[in-house]
RNA sequence: GGCAGCGUGGCCGAGGGGCUAGGCGGGGGCCUGCAAAGCCCUUGACGGCGGUUCGAAUCCGCCCGCUGCCUCCA
């Protein structure tokens, strides 16, 4: 990293304290982070991309910092109860029944599905993506752990969570601010006869009606674990308790993460996680996009635009963007509007890192104000990144850099109002808060382009000798037949440029 | 009902007692065979009513409107 550039430390909101906190990893250099994943039984949504991606950030900028970063993020293929406790039926099941299909099979589809939608964001793989059914095991013996410090009890093969016997010891609601006693009276007139000792017990195991499918032999029943506990196990085996951080949406702080800590702790006496962090939801015409309201939009949707509130399909690093240009703690409502808006600002920024590849710093005649706002906006950009992952000021701050390699792109390539230096670093820089940080990848980076381009060069070098005897008539052909296949030409100070529509 | 939060220019969205956010769009100009892109200039905002203050979009109070969690969900 140049002299010029400094890179504060970090601070991040705590949904645990309510404040910013500096980060101080556990054991620095080593970071863990466990995002909860999605729960594969349909195609995923806006949600899942947002919160994929904001961690995705986080975890990038993390690792740019070097820090060296354990990414995991869990696929729930075991399915969570529906409606509440005996009339349950596991998800996954339940879609098997309807597609007539295996489990497993449901589960795999949704897992490839979703990891492919995160590929075209460009989110970084996680190092280890754990499946619920392949720690079964690992889940009985926290469950037996929990029964063994008397926090927990079994009715009829079930296994719940004695919430009540805890709050005895530990402080209850230390992340969602929610009291035992509120809960109660809320929740009594909602649930008919059950096994549950009090409302807000929860199930560690529960025993499989004989039709359930998804089933596993443990001591108490054939049966299946509760919602909250592979995470708790999956962190435990992977991160170590207690672990840095811990991300999902905001949604899960009741009671998914409630109820882990309240695991963790009952299990080792130790809260799981130094800095939970929770990204705000995505709403549609300011309702909240939800798998029960069915009003969400698939991320394939977005990239092939197959949706009635969508008028066309959108570049996927559009979606990137738009999730970007908002902080994480506030909502994003949700507009095919905003999704065009964000792809002209994506094209905007793309083009300016193209265009500045191409530029030489000679210097010469340097102009220290514009070199002085060069470094300045670099600066900034990792002090709004440091201050809770302000993405939206940060890449505010990409886009005044935009403006500036603009103006020196004006000059022609050879750029004598920088020193070669600083256009060293603005080079440098540019590329890796936006592509390395930001995860905003230029176009068609994946696509081998090769003998395209060739073939294009031919038609641009033509259409040129066209243009050089007045032939436009032609040169107009070329332009406008190429459009029509969606190739579009652009006649610019050093040469004609070529882009895909 | 309990808890949490929000209301910013045509749209989206940062900020948060005096200091240009930014993106998209609109207007004017430069460049160009034309087009596109780019550049320069520009327009324009803080839900309502009170209060604190030399000064409030920013703090406090009330009111109005909206959202989330309390049921699976990112």
């Amino acid at each position: 990293m140049e002299a010029k550039i400094q890179i504060p430390p970090v601070t991040l909101y705590n949904t645990r304290t309510r404040e910013k906190e500096e980060f101080k990893p556990l054991k620095p250099p080593y970071v863990g982070i466990y995002v909860c994943g999605p729960t594969v039984y349909s195609d995923p949504h806006l949600g899942h991309a947002r919160a994929a991606v904001v961690f995705d950030v986080l975890r990038r900028y993390l690792t740019s910092m070097g820090y060296k970063v354990r990414f995991v993020s869990n696929i729930t293929d075991v399915g969570h109860l529906e409606g509440d406790a005996d009339e349950g039926e596991d998800k996954i099941q339940k879609r098997a029944r309807l597609e007539q299909l295996e489990p497993m099979e449901i589960a795999q589809h949704y897992t490839r599905v979703y990891n492919n939608a995160m590929a075209k964001l460009n989110v970084i793989p996680p190092n280890i993506q754990p499946h619920a059914t392949c720690h079964i095991p690992e889940q009985i013996e926290l469950v037996q752990t929990i029964l063994d410090k008397g926090f927990a009890y079994v009715v009829n093969g079930s296994v719940y969570f004695d919430v009540p016997k805890y709050a005895q010891k530990y402080e209850y609601g230390v992340l969602s601010g929610r009291r035992l006693e509120e809960l109660e009276s809320v929740t009594r007139e909602l649930r008919g006869v059950e096994e549950k000792k009090h409302p807000a017990d929860f199930a560690l195991w529960k025993k499989a009606p004989p039709t359930h499918i998804m089933k596993w032999k443990s001591p108490w029943s054939v049966g299946f674990p509760g919602w909250h506990l592979e995470c708790t196990v999956m962190n435990a085996k992977y991160l170590g308790i207690p672990f840095d951080i811990h991300g999902g949406g905001m949604d899960l702080i009741f009671p998914h993460h409630e109820c882990e800590i309240m695991q963790a702790v009952a299990a080792w006496d130790t809260e799981p996680v130094r800095y939970w962090m929770h990204n705000n939801l995505i709403t549609i015409d300011g309702q909240k996009m939800s798998k029960s309201l069915g009003n969400f939009i698939t991320i394939e949707q977005v990239f092939t635009g197959e949706h009635e509130r969508l008028s066309k399909a959108h570049h996927p690093m559009a979606l990137r963007v738009l999730i970007l240009q908002t902080h994480y703690r506030s909502v994003i409502d949700f507009s095919d509007s905003g999704l065009a808006s964000a792809e002209k600002a994506y094209k905007r920024l793309v083009q300016a890192l193209k265009k500045l590849e191409t530029l030489e710093f000679i210097g010469g005649k340097t102009d220290s104000s514009k070199e002085d706002k060069i470094i300045k906006h670099i600066n900034n950009f990792y002090e709004f990144m440091s201050d809770d992952l302000n993405t939206a000021r940060a890449i505010a701050q990409l886009f005044d850099l935009t403006s500036i390699i603009n103006q020196l792109a004006n000059e022609g390539k050879s750029v004598q109002t920088v020193s070669p230096e600083i256009g060293e670093i603005l080079k440098r820089q540019y590329s890796h808060t936006l592509v390395d940080i930001l995860g905003i990848l230029p176009e068609d980076e994946h696509l081998d382009t090769s003998r395209l381009h060739a073939v294009l060069q031919i038609l641009i070098n033509l259409r040129q000798e066209a243009r050089k005897h007045k032939n436009f008539q032609l040169a107009d052909r070329i332009r406008d037949q190429l459009r029509e296949i969606g190739i579009i030409l652009r006649d610019t100070p050093y040469g004609t440029e070529w882009e895909l529509e």
